[in-house]
DNA sequence: GCCGTTTTCGGCCCGACTGTTTTCAGTCG
């Protein structure tokens, strides 16, 4: 759904995802119902901890911490009240940025000119980058900043609290910080003349809520909620209730989810959201009108409903699927085809009869364009090949053959060969790699190479009675020492299938010192494949300080495959890096890192990170059967 | 502050819900 605090408040717990101390995970299913606890300070950013100066480092600039910033001018601009415009143009700049598949610093080069390629950056924000990444510190930021208290910008967190609301805090009562606030709130007649009671008591509810309605959760952990909700909804209006859909990030199927929307066609919108309001997940309602409805769930998560009539549906569908930067260009494109879009519909701005769409594709085709699907409408060129009818045929779940990291029971995962065999027969696979760890990862119960050699035998045997119905591969996820080197001796590895490599410890090295040592090992002529490359762990772990540039070098030079991990918390590569990769003429594999037999069905994540990042079939070698696939592995060129 | 198959100046997406300054501003999506 299109959000205009999506580039404000909640995006910044969008871009460093709720910390939790989640343990280490053994069963992908255990994260169903997992929502990340509230943030902590040790999330913020640089931008956020203060003075850019202070805290300037070695290390460049992330697309995020750059976003943090423009944002952040942007709120200052927005509680002096500057022109609203501008205020979108830093906004839109921190969001093009923040979405963008390569490091804008790695674009820059040295020159503000690179800069002005990427869209809503322009002479006078290249400039001001370009002094960030020269100097390490923004003057013009450091100016404005000094113009407001500090602490002003924090009251934005408050739900229902905005720009215009946080200046007359200021400007009128003097309240400059959250404590102050709240002080005031003790006694609002005095402390807080003219404002309304009901107004107050929001005020009160909204600063207990901080932190709880920003909250980001994994898209599994959103997609498996919805669900529950619309069955819920289905089992109590069912009857009234023509069609339902999820709309929104949840459609787009981002990484993490901020909160759930959902849409539905019915002829008594009453009494669908009077139901909806009433469901027994439902911990408070936030609003609910004619049309839509808002509530909180027990489990922290918002979630809206909008209630249309059938002949509204295209145009509804389509606006509450978003991107807000995707529907931007939409409205305008209409706009400049005498066309107002809007949820209800196409109005012609000259008069004349509104045009209703009761499928998306019509909205699409009146805009003059192909039918986009959801997890592309991002405003990251999908547009433009839409409307030149080239957008990419995007891989699906069906075009998986193999699964190539998964584990069982004689590591960390809980079943063994032969049950994850059936789960990934179940579901139409070929062949599995069974990719337990090596002996370095003691946590996992690794294996060494007596354990190896026994654990061979079993493989053997179960090939033996699938006759070629199903092959089980021998492979292995072999720990990258913090110095590169492989924790298996070469004559083991070469023994196997295939060998995955990934890195599990000391992710906390700096740029160059992972770096090297992840080019090392991916230079090593048995690692075929470098496995979940940033070690993220979303709402635990940042992702690390790898230079992804330099290992999609690498990938090419030496041939080696990178990975798209499916497990929720791992979506790595996450979608703007498989894009990136794919663009270089990387290969891919698409993985579950299954720990149970029922753990491939996390594919489905992997293949929603894939299409975000316009992958099709040809860019994933494991749409290949088995028989190709080994024609593409590293050791056998 | 950004941007251009109407434009280098004059625009910049559209609507629901809330509270309250009862006709609309502020916030949000």
């Amino acid at each position: 759904m299109p959000r205009k605090r999506e580039i404000a408040k909640p995006k910044r717990s969008e871009r460093s995802p709720q910390r939790s101390p989640a343990a280490a995970r053994v069963d992908a299913d255990a994260n169903k119902s997992n929502i990340p606890a509230s943030d902590d300070a040790s999330s913020r950013t640089r931008v956020e901890q203060g003075n850019l100066r202070d805290a300037a480092s070695e290390r460049p600039w992330s697309n995020q911490e750059i976003a943090a910033l423009l944002d952040r001018i942007g709120d200052i601009l927005a509680i002096q009240g500057e022109n609203r415009f501008k205020i979108i143009a830093y906004q839109r700049a921190s969001d093009v940025i923040e979405h963008s598949s390569r490091g804008v610093q790695d674009v820059w080069q040295g020159d503000p000119a690179n800069l002005r390629a990427i869209p809503g950056v322009g002479e006078a924000i290249a400039d001001k980058l370009d002094e960030l990444f020269r100097t390490g510190q923004m003057s013009y930021y450091e100016k404005i900043r000094a113009q407001i208290p500090e602490g002003l910008v924090e009251l934005l967190q408050i739900p229902g609290v905005g720009p215009k609301t946080v200046a007359k805090f200021w400007k009128d009562f003097n309240i400059t910080t959250l404590d102050a606030l709240k002080a005031a709130l003790e006694n609002p007649e005095k402390n807080l003349p003219g404002i309304g009671d009901k107004t107050i008591e929001n005020l009160k509810q909204g600063i207990g809520t901080i932190g709880l309605h920003t909250t980001r959760v994994q898209l599994a952990t959103a997609v498996y909620f919805a669900d529950e909700l619309i069955a819920e909804l289905q089992k109590r209006a069912g009857a009234s209730i023509q069609k339902i859909s999820t709309g929104g990030s949840l459609r787009r199927l981002r990484p993490t989810i901020g909160d759930i929307d959902l849409l539905a066609v019915s002829n008594e919108p009453q009494l669908v959201l009077d139901a909806f309001v009433k469901l027994p997940q439902v911990r408070e309602v936030l609003a609910k009108g004619e049309s839509k409805a808002s509530v909180v769930a027990h489990n922290g998560m918002q979630a809206d409903l909008r209630v249309l009539e059938p002949k509204n549906w295209g145009t509804a569908l389509q606006y509450f699927t978003g991107s807000r930067e995707h529907n931007i260009r939409t409205r305008d494109i209409a706009l400049k085809k005498g066309l107002s879009l809007s949820e209800w519909s196409f109005a012609k701005l000259k008069g004349g009869r509104e045009i209703f769409c009761d499928t998306e594709e019509k909205v699409y085709e009146l805009l003059g364009m192909e039918w986009i699907p959801p997890e592309l409408r991002e405003a990251s060129g999908e547009i433009e090949a839409a409307q030149k009818h080239q957008l990419p045929k995007l891989i699906e779940l069906s075009d998986l053959k193999g699964d190539l990291q998964c584990h069982s029971r004689w590591s960390d995962g809980v079943a063994p060969i032969k049950a994850m065999v059936e789960g990934a027969r179940k579901r139409g696979l070929k062949y599995i790699a069974i990719t337990d760890h090596s002996k370095g990862l003691g946590v996992a119960n690794g294996l060494d190479e007596k354990r190896t050699r026994e654990q061979w035998k079993e493989i053997d045997r179960i090939n033996h009675e699938y006759d070629g119905a199903f092959r089980v591969l021998k492979s292995v996820e072999v720990e990258i020492r913090a110095d590169g080197t492989l924790d298996l001796p070469d004559d083991l590895l070469a023994g196997y299938d295939l060998v995955l490599a990934t890195t599990h410890s000391s992710l906390t090295q700096s740029r160059e010192k992972i770096t090297e040592r992840v080019l090392k090992a991916m230079h090593h002529p048995l690692v075929d494949i470098f496995g979940h490359p940033t070690g993220q762990l979303i709402g635990s772990r940042e992702p690390s300080a790898l230079d992804l540039e330099q290992v999609f070098r690498a990938a090419l030079e030496t041939g080696t495959i990178l990975e798209i991990d499916g497990t929720p918390e791992r979506m790595d590569l996450t979608d703007v890096n498989a894009r990136r990769a794919v663009e270089l003429g990387i290969p891919l594999v698409i993985d579950s890192d299954a720990h149970h037999p029922d753990g491939f069905d996390d594919l489905r994540w992997g293949i929603a990170m894939a299409r975000r990042g316009w992958i099709t079939k040809e860019n994933v070698l494991n749409t290949l059967e088995w028989d190709e696939l080994r024609k593409r592995l590293k050791r056998n060129l």
